[in-house]
DNA sequence: CTGTTAGCGCCTTCAC
DNA sequence: GTGAAGGCGCTAACAG
């Protein structure tokens, strides 16, 4: 493989004028220019981005460490992160913890020595003070005072969600959300479910529970098993919701006649998941926009807000009368 | 950040003694072994993995091209391979195609310069001859004389797959298959169909077509249109065939009793959100193992078989009678 | 066993 | 506008 000695040798000129003429800095002449890029071009030389990496000292790489990347949320963030990361020029390390927390540990600490220049970061447990020396970005998760997170606005639009129920005739409305050991904004999914139901003087029928990914239909029976009588459910995940829908029609129960859910992400959709469900959608591709934007903000060293909210909607579906 | 030099300094031995007792190559007396890393630690010394790259030759990264990560088998596929990279010692790069053939141009370009070790090359399209300069290792595709592949056993499991609707009384039996515009052994699953219809004297009905993720219910639709006599469908994944579940419901005929199907793949399951399809099921873990382990072997320069193939089994859901 | 030195490939001063 | 030289941090080869 060429290098740019090989290349200044073969254009007759010194190794410092082919990596101006290659890499644009500094001034050449024209002719000397065109002679190295010919050169460049004859012997397919391309430049070793190892070496510029550690002239610079930077990778050129973030990584982001996601629990799982079967969860459609995670699986929708990282994509539209790895898309948005190569518009700015940069290349995406995926990290699966499979949700454990000594596997993060251990992930941490490779992806700080394989030096990347950013780390998105989406975790369920807390890590107490996270090394700053790297900027780290987050989803939903209060990670420390160095790290920024991107949000949406959960607890207004969980009393939307409420709301609806309400209107469409529900009145023992119940809430399954999952919990984390890291303060984080999705608990503000049933916060405001709490609140909604003791301004209505009704009857708080909440399951929260920390729980891995592929256990949501043990979940929901458990929390029918709690409250049978429930006729509105609203649920802190899609996956949740859908489970919660296929129980639901395992104990004769018809959705939504008998019962509403709604759900929230707004992730199912593309999936081809029936049915469509009544859910709070977040606008993933704007919050991955806004991770970036914020990790790019932090690798170049400027300021940024500690957090950062993108409004959501809520879009009917069949699991709404 | 402390780099080598201040280990050795605080030590006060020379770098290569310094490098050897951190490395743990070449021999060390115990005693001044502990004093370095006791400095070590003392310094928070982290060694600079780019200066190791750099000096190797090589970044202990593989680069995964998919087409899109929403797609529950590539996304499988990725996450099972990232782990067995993980495993042993390699970080994984993801980059999304978008089923976009300029982009993956783009893209192995982009991958060469960042110097990964290898790729992992997932595509519906047809490259040409592909730089052979780095290991490429692909899933059921042929990308040329050097880049092995790992599949499973396609024609088979497909005959098997027909024989289990005409045993279930499935008369009119059809298929609907994604095409690509690169050598696939996907090919296989309609082949077999075909193979398997001609044995039985029983007209071919069939739709194969080149589509993205997402378009499945068109696709499903526009046969239905052509075919709607079916009683029996073999779909070449398990997102088609849930389309097709769905597409049937849509149109008042009801699964299993007026229509079968058989799908391929096995990947639903995870997603709690579907009837349980009758399925084709690869063995996706292992696979992603043979990937990596042919990936290591090429990396390694050692001789590889073009072909692996991994035995797929067959589940019965709630699809079939 | 240990210290010194020469690069890995590139970029960036610094003289000319 | 250009060439030579130093150094990013590390490892490996060579003396001692």
């Amino acid at each position: 493989m060429a290098t740019i000695k090989d290349v200044a040798k073969a254009a007759g000129v010194g190794v410092g004028t082919a990596s101006r003429a290659l890499s644009g800095n500094g001034s050449i002449s024209q002719e000397t220019k065109v002679r190295i890029e010919d050169a460049a071009k004859r012997l397919g030389y391309a430049p070793n981005q190892i070496a510029r990496n550690l002239k610079k000292q930077s990778t050129g790489c973030v990584a982001i460490i996601i629990p799982t990347i079967f969860h459609p949320f995670f699986a929708k963030m990282a994509l539209y992160c790895e898309q948005e990361l190569y518009n700015v020029g940069y290349r995406m390390i995926v990290v699966n913890s499979q949700d454990d927390i000594e596997k993060e540990k251990s992930m941490l600490k490779m992806i700080h020595q394989q030096r990347v220049d950013g780390i998105i970061f989406i975790t369920h447990y807390d890590h107490g003070e996270l090394d700053s020396s790297l900027p780290i970005v987050s989803v939903d998760r209060h990670l420390g005072a160095s790290c920024p997170y991107v949000t949406s606005n959960n607890y207004e639009m969980s009393l939307k969600a409420i709301d609806l129920l309400w209107e469409k005739g529900a009145r023992n409305i119940g809430c399954v959300c999952g919990e984390t050991t890291v303060e984080s904004e999705t608990r503000q999914r049933y916060l405001a479910y709490i609140d909604a139901m003791e301004k209505r003087n009704c009857p708080v029928m909440l399951l929260k529970k920390q729980f891995k990914h592929g256990q949501e239909m043990s979940v929901i029976s458990e929390y029918f098993s709690m409250y049978p009588q429930t006729d509105g459910l609203f649920t802190g995940s899609d996956m949740l919701a859908s489970a919660a829908y296929h129980v639901a029609n395992q104990r004769g129960i018809s959705v939504p006649s008998q019962l509403q859910i709604v759900g929230y992400d707004g992730i199912l959709d593309a999936w081809e998941s029936h049915p469509r469900l009544t859910t709070i959608r977040q606008n993933i591709p704007l919050m991955a926009k806004q991770v970036v934007e914020l990790l790019c903000k932090r690798m170049s060293g400027q300021a940024v807000p500690p957090r950062v909210e993108v409004r959501a909607d809520i879009v009917e579906g069949e699991t709404t009368k």
